[in-house]
DNA sequence: CGCTTTATTGAGAGATATCAATACTTGTGG
DNA sequence: CCACAAGTATTGATATCTCTCAATAAAGCG
């Protein structure tokens, strides 16, 4: 299957702005320019457009160059889980490296570009390249680790603080790309948050307007600025 | 800090009969042999010992080799949240890989002994040996999934379907080691299980009786014998 | 601009939690 | 080996959070 919207060949790793993220992150730069030969292509995607599915053959990682992604599972009976949103910088494809098969959907929320790596090619040279393998670690055991915290608050916490230790988390990686004053954009809809916070909508619209009247946020439609966020620490009950 | 428990030194990896299940499987016999050098160590461990705790430096990975435990991650706030559990043949540790520390505790459940793999000496043989890679991330990956359809459960299921899949999961593995008839012993408390399925201790309670008069299980105690499985899958939903 | 999608708001219902009491196990020490 | 204590599980009554259903409002798109 080709991929449906066009591949293009672009910018290299070691070029690239988003290093400090992706993969070249603690790599040497000598290993990064390995990290060029491999991925080569890139795909963009417009908003809704898919790039893999579940039960699709794993044949690459994919890192986020530009714009948003969310993943999601589903079983037959119809139900569906968001089980991420993915930023520039962020891998994503590693729920496949269990089955050769991938686990999820990766969808775009938005206008986005992501790189191809190749994972047989990958594979390769993390072998032969300690360093490489080490980061490739890192970045598996990363989401492992996500998946763990999320895990917790879906099973444990009451609605408020899921919602809660959502945004600050989202404040945290939009603060890592630039954002300032605590002022960023949902790139994802309320379905999708109720979804990856196992509740509905109408919970989600609730709360957030909740916390809107209680003065520790503005809401505007997605965008949100954070005002007391003291106030929402302690509301989430820390684990960040 | 010393373990609490008695190492002991005994069986090697190519002679162990969990080879199936465990690291070996699926790897020739001359680099099983390799692995005898690594997990030379166990620690037996009796119900409620601690082998790791969450913020601990991670320096192994660990394979039980009988007995069974829980993984669970907690928060200053008091909320826990039990992540696994973990019977024999399965590894234990790799929450730790991305951050170098354990992200959570793992908790004998009943008498238990697992075999210690130190992880910088794992991560230099894997380098040699491809095939180790191969199975390490292969583990890695299984987790992955594993996590991720968890989350979907708690996030997406009723109480009810968290159950029957619950129930189901821990009969294949049963049977997987050796159970016949769909017959099985929960090592867990029904506090663990609750907390595993993100519901309490009284609901599992409610809904064991139910499915009991319902004519799918027969229960007593922490003895389990499904009666009608596809009465379980259909209530289940299917997932697995 | 109108139409479709997405989000908000309200009223009511329901699943699960909480609180409380009882019953059952299991382990320990005499 | 029994008896008691401590932990664990069951059961019931009630409360509550969150969902569901339904209507409205706002936004994005062609």
């Amino acid at each position: 299957m080709l991929w449906p919207p066009s591949k293009t060949i672009q910018i290299k790793c070691s070029e690239c702005m988003l290093g400090h993220f992706c993969f070249p992150a603690q790599l040497d730069s000598s290993d990064v320019l390995l990290l060029d030969a491999l991925a080569k292509e890139r795909v963009h995607l417009k908003r809704d457009e898919v790039l893999y599915r579940q039960g699709d053959v794993m044949n690459s990682l994919f890192s986020v160059r530009f714009g948003a992604l969310k993943t999601e599972i589903s079983i037959q009976s119809g139900q569906h889980q968001v089980l991420g949103f993915h930023l520039a910088g962020e891998i994503i494809g590693l729920d496949g490296i269990g089955e050769d098969r991938y686990q999820t959907n990766a969808i775009a929320l938005e206008d986005s570009e992501v790189c191809i790596i190749p994972f047989d090619e990958f594979e390769d040279l993390a072998q032969r390249v300690p360093a490489l393998q080490h980061q490739f670690r890192r970045i598996v055991g990363k989401e492992l680790s996500q998946d763990k915290r999320h895990l917790l608050s879906l099973g444990s916490l009451p609605a408020e603080r899921k919602l809660a230790l959502f945004i600050l988390n989202l404040d945290q990686r939009a603060k890592a790309r630039g954002a300032v004053n605590h002022e960023f954009e949902f790139k994802m809809s309320r379905a999708d948050m109720g979804s990856f916070l196992g509740i509905t909508i109408e919970t989600v619209s609730r709360l957030v307007k909740r916390f809107s009247e209680a003065g520790l946020i503005q809401i505007k439609q997605r965008s949100i600025k954070i005002i007391d966020i003291g106030g929402l620490h302690e509301l989430a009950g820390e684990l960040n």
